[in-house]
RNA sequence: GGUCGCGUAGCUCAGCUGGAUAGAGCAUCUGCCUUCUAAGCAGACGGUCGCAGGUUCGAAUCCUGCCGCGAUCACCA
């Protein structure tokens, strides 16, 4: 039984012999460094119930508990906190349990049902930049920590892969691209497509200022630009289904697909089921009509569909254009319900969207469930907070948008000047290295990215790295380099046998470790509750800093006591495999070597 | 203006379902590599937890108001 529970009851049953009360509460934490103990019982919230001073509340229980658990050794009262200690014997058996289990921290024999999760979701218009690549990890952490906590699990994306925007680069490469191809260029797909997007809004501008220079409002002159005009009669071809149009969408879409999925395979993040909102653009339509019908919509005389949700203290939203052409909402709401048709085991979705759109979402589910899905409270907005530059925002027009390319290509190379500088790779060859570099300066990024809450803006100074030293990603991975390297030395021999272990008397540090591993199924699970990888991260660094001071504080292959020693490299293979467990969780890798 | 989010050390962040003297990292300063990887460890310095009230035995944490920053309030996606 869980440790809490033991003294849960154990106190209730104390404060019903000593004082004759049933306690309504028992409040238990872990006790603060400066003090002796492990846990601890706060007396305080039992003052309601039980009469008396705190410290001699406190002294009562704590006798009771040190006579009757065996899993209290000791105790000592402190204004009103009874200070547990607990036996070492405990926190032994619990590791007799945890290195038995292979699985230990996932919860996969929950069945918890299936989730699918969506992430990335760009424009095929421009490269992918920093804000997505946050986006990314996230939405690929969060399904991997779903996972770990018993949900199925699917990740997709849908592309936008329709409308004015690819038209412009698709017009621009018309006129200005001479059939250049990426190959030709030498350039990756979506970064050619993006040069065209940029090629068209030049061009636009020219021709807005000639037009103002002939004497046009600027309005007037930005609507009637002929290459925006060009544009919009691209889009409307397109969706007439003109082969011409729709053949060089096709190939410039293909470059830009190439283009991202190799920042995708970079990024180590993947989908299981790609959605294109070519494809899905339409849907929503018949629900809109359904949902007319049962009076959730009603029409304007335009014709227009709306829903009024003033009732909740939101506005009236469009639902269908008054022309009976689909809004991003119609779209959204159709889309919903699609992906709970090709799934039919899927109990809810996360949507990894950025919390410009928190209102959109709000605003999306209330109208699901406004229409009567059961589902559409299973609905999750995982809304993260924008990357900022110094200078504000990233604008592509101004030139300050951080590839996500180059940014990870940036981080390698940082990896790389420090790996060489501290040339402890002997034995390595080039590619061994370039892969321990990328992986070293992957896991710096993402590391960055996902300690931070995700509800929280993150500042990115691109004039200051990002650290590789202290609570970053590469301390984590040096943690478990170090700890692969002790294991390696210690070889195979040093199995001990349950009964030679529980006799152990643990150093301080050990225990330390131990109660941090023992948390680990816990803070899994809360954050898949919270969907939060932040809560892993945090962890994990804890995790490995105590390892690294235990690690400084005592020699572990050159313990004397046999018994002692083959337990400390136990215990350290377990905190690495926890590491990397976590390190999982987040998407980052761990190495042999660093 | 309405709504939502954020505000903790010089900087970047934990802690927030109320509990003991608010914790890390970076930066600055001290020590520690002939012993398991020093991308490390030990320590020092650094805080009116935005401000003001309230609830409570107890508030960084909950409530109210105010201030600051951001987002949003499109027949764009």
């Amino acid at each position: 039984m869980a440790l809490e529970s033991v003294l849960t009851r154990g106190v209730r049953q104390a404060v019903s012999r000593e004082f004759g009360v049933d306690l309504e509460t028992v409040e238990l934490q872990p006790t603060r460094k400066e003090f002796e103990g492990d846990i601890t019982v706060v007396v305080f919230p039992m003052l309601r119930q039980v009469k008396g001073n705190p410290a001699a509340i406190g002294e009562a229980i704590g006798a009771y508990l040190a006579e009757n658990l065996e899993e209290v050794s000791g105790y000592n009262v402190i204004k009103g906190f009874l200070n547990l200690v607990i036996d070492d014997t405990w926190y032994l058996e619990f590791f007799t349990r945890l290195r038995a289990d292979a699985d230990y921290g996932l919860h996969t024999g929950e069945r918890r049902g299936s989730i699918l999760v969506e992430y990335s979701s760009p424009n095929t218009n421009k490269p992918l930049h920093l804000g997505h690549i946050r986006n990314n990890l996230l939405g690929y952490s969060v399904a991997e920590i779903l996972k770990a906590a018993g949900y199925k699990v699917y990740k997709t994306q849908i592309i936008n892969d329709r409308g004015i925007h690819i038209c412009k680069s698709m017009l621009a490469w018309q006129r200005f691209g001479n059939g250049e191809t990426p190959a030709q260029a030498g350039l990756k797909g979506d970064k050619l497509v993006g040069n065209y997007y940029v090629a068209f809004d030049k061009a636009y501008k020219e021709e807005i200022a000639e037009l103002t220079a002939g004497g046009m409002d600027e309005k007037e002159a930005a609507k009637s630009a002929p290459i925006l005009l060009e544009a919009q009669d691209l889009l409307r071809r397109w969706e007439a289904g003109d082969p011409e149009v729709v053949d060089l969408w096709r190939k410039m879409n293909g470059w830009v697909y190439e283009g991202f999925e190799a920042t995708y395979r970079d990024l180590g993040v993947d989908f299981d089921k790609l959605y294109y909102e070519s494809d899905t653009y339409l849907l929503g339509k018949d629900v809109v009509a359904d949902g007319l019908e049962k009076g959730v919509f009603y029409k304007k005389e335009d014709s227009s569909v709306w829903i009024d949700l003033t009732d909740e203290g939101l506005d009236e939203k469009i639902v269908l254009r008054a022309d009976g052409t689909a809004v991003y909402m119609t779209q959204d709401i159709g889309t919903a319900i699609q992906r709970f048709r090709d799934y039919p085991d899927i109990t809810g979705m996360v949507y990894t969207v950025g919390n410009e759109q928190d209102y959109h979402f709000k605003v999306l589910f209330l109208i699901l469930k406004k229409l009567g899905f059961a589902w559409a409270e299973h609905l999750y907005h995982l809304s993260y907070g924008m990357v900022d530059l110094p200078g504000g925002k990233m604008k592509s027009r101004e030139g300050t948008v951080v590839d996500a390319d180059d940014l990870m290509r940036e981080m390698a190379a940082t990896a790389e000047s420090i790996g060489e500088e501290m040339g402890k790779l002997d034995g390595y060859t080039a590619e061994e290295k370039s892969a321990l570099y990328h992986q070293i300066g992957l896991g710096a990024l993402k590391y960055f990215i996902l300690r931070v809450d995700p509800k929280k803006r993150i500042l990115f100074n691109p004039e200051e790295s990002v650290d590789f030293q202290g609570n970053t990603g590469p301390f984590i991975q040096y943690t478990y380099a170090r700890i692969r390297s002790i294991l390696r030395k210690a070889g195979d021999g040093y199995a001990v046998p349950d009964k030679d272990l529980l006799s152990l008397s643990l150093h301080e540090k050990e225990k330390q470790l131990l109660k941090d591993l023992l948390e680990f199924p816990e803070v899994v699970r809360q954050a898949a509750e919270q969907y939060s990888p932040a809560l892993i991260a945090n962890y994990t660094y804890d995790l490995v800093k105590n390892f690294n001071s235990l690690y400084q504080q005592v020699s572990i292959l050159g313990e004397e006591d046999a018994t002692h020693r083959n337990f400390r490299i136990q215990l350290t293979g377990e905190v690495g495999r926890v590491v990397a467990r976590g390190c999982g969780l987040l998407g980052i890798e761990v190495p042999e070597r660093m």
